[in-house]
DNA sequence: GACATTAGTCGCGGTTTGTTACCTATTGCC
DNA sequence: GGCAATAGGTAACAAACCGCGACTAATGTC
């Protein structure tokens, strides 16, 4: 090893703020620190590497599977960091439901946290607002879901984003109008009730579609 | 808590993209550096102080006023920043059209912009994203203006934050709708035309306004 | 006064949306 | 098989919304 460099590791960690769907509720992932408390994953940045790229790969190696979807969110420097960094870049990412996590780790929801560090705690509780922002933009509902879904599934994550309930047909008019699934050969019977469909994401181009200004959200 | 550390110089800096509307398009207050180079303003983030409180002091500072809206961006390693900070966490800030700054600084056009260092030429790039990304759910527009303003600048202010023109019957049903303006007694003659009413940002109260699903902008 | 220019409004017609109702396909039970 | 229960999926209507062109209003210029 080479003489103790303070820079070499960086003064600041990437945390990830892995989120998944379950049982109608988003969760995060917990792992362990050495000593047995419960904390995000993170690691310290690198000089030298990307931060997005690092998150990604802190992702691969903490759930086997790469994230779905990825965004960093507003680093911070207030309350305590488990490491003690003086800075922290969150980075918010999405998986499947049906993700095997290692053991050590677990799925927390996000209303229902461990004891984590204070910054921890505040980076996984803004995780739903950094999704909610993104979701008109990026397909991240698509991505908490697996690769063919039924569409009441795809309603079910739109209604855990929003938080609220979305009704059923209007809801699929606009995904019609929208052309942003296919559906596919394949139908599931969940057991009770009629099978459903399944389909899969496949947006398709469409022309200019300027829709009027959103001032109907500004101000809560 | 932790022991009296002195205020050093952390591995990152704070970097501030001001942003302000004038004739039409975006600019970005760029500085000088001690050498003369046109630089964003930035600052070292110090310990023991938030970001976003170092962002705002910092705003103050470089333009002799508070920033009258304020969002952190994505912090980034990439490329090279003028100090040679490891880390660069990019806080986007919004100014009305008549802040006069001290000699030195000077606006830019957001597409125009002198030689700056490459990260911080990104960071001043992806400023109009931040603000697009941000202005449905926090008044933006109206913190390009000042406290008082026609109807006729705030729709440039939309149509310079959103890249397109709107009809001006539409804009101003949609803003009676949202109840986000109240008229005041003055009205300003412009020179030719008739005189504009004076109007100011006022949100009201409103019933629990759900919109329909906006599947419309995913996908570019 | 004629005209150009900018502010502000009205109303028609097509589109979107919330909602109710209905139809379809499957399971479980008798 | 018959039938209730359950869940997926669609049709259709009324109301709200939106793009748009046309209109009125006030001011300055010639």
């Amino acid at each position: 090893m080479s003489a103790p460099k303070t820079r070499r590791r960086g003064a600041a960690t990437i945390d990830l703020v892995l989120c998944s769907a379950r049982h109608g509720r988003l969760h995060v992932l917990v792992t362990k620190s050495a000593g047995g408390t419960p904390v995000l994953p993170y690691a310290w940045s690198a000089e030298g590497e990307g931060l997005e790229q690092a998150a990604r790969e802190l992702a691969r190696d903490v759930a086997g599977h790469p994230a779905a979807w990825l965004a960093s969110g507003a680093a911070t420097s207030a309350k305590r960091h488990p490491a003690g960094a003086a800075l922290s870049v969150p980075f918010i990412g999405v998986m499947g439901p049906t993700v095997v996590v290692p053991s050590g780790s677990a799925w927390h929801a996000v209303d229902a946290l461990p004891a984590l560090a204070p910054r921890q705690k505040a980076m996984a509780e803004g995780a739903l607002d950094t999704l909610r922002l993104h979701m008109d933009l990026a397909p991240v509902a698509f991505r908490l879901l697996p690769a063919v879904f039924t569409l009441s599934e795809l309603q079910q994550a739109y209604e855990l984003l929003l938080g609220r309930h979305l009704h059923k047909a209007s809801f699929r008019r606009a995904l019609q109008a929208a052309y942003l699934v296919a559906p596919t050969d394949e139908w599931r019977s969940e057991g009770r009730g009629r099978p459903a469909q399944l389909f899969q994401y496949a947006p398709r181009k469409r022309r200019g579609n300027h829709r009027s200004v959103r001032f109907d959200l500004i101000g809560r």
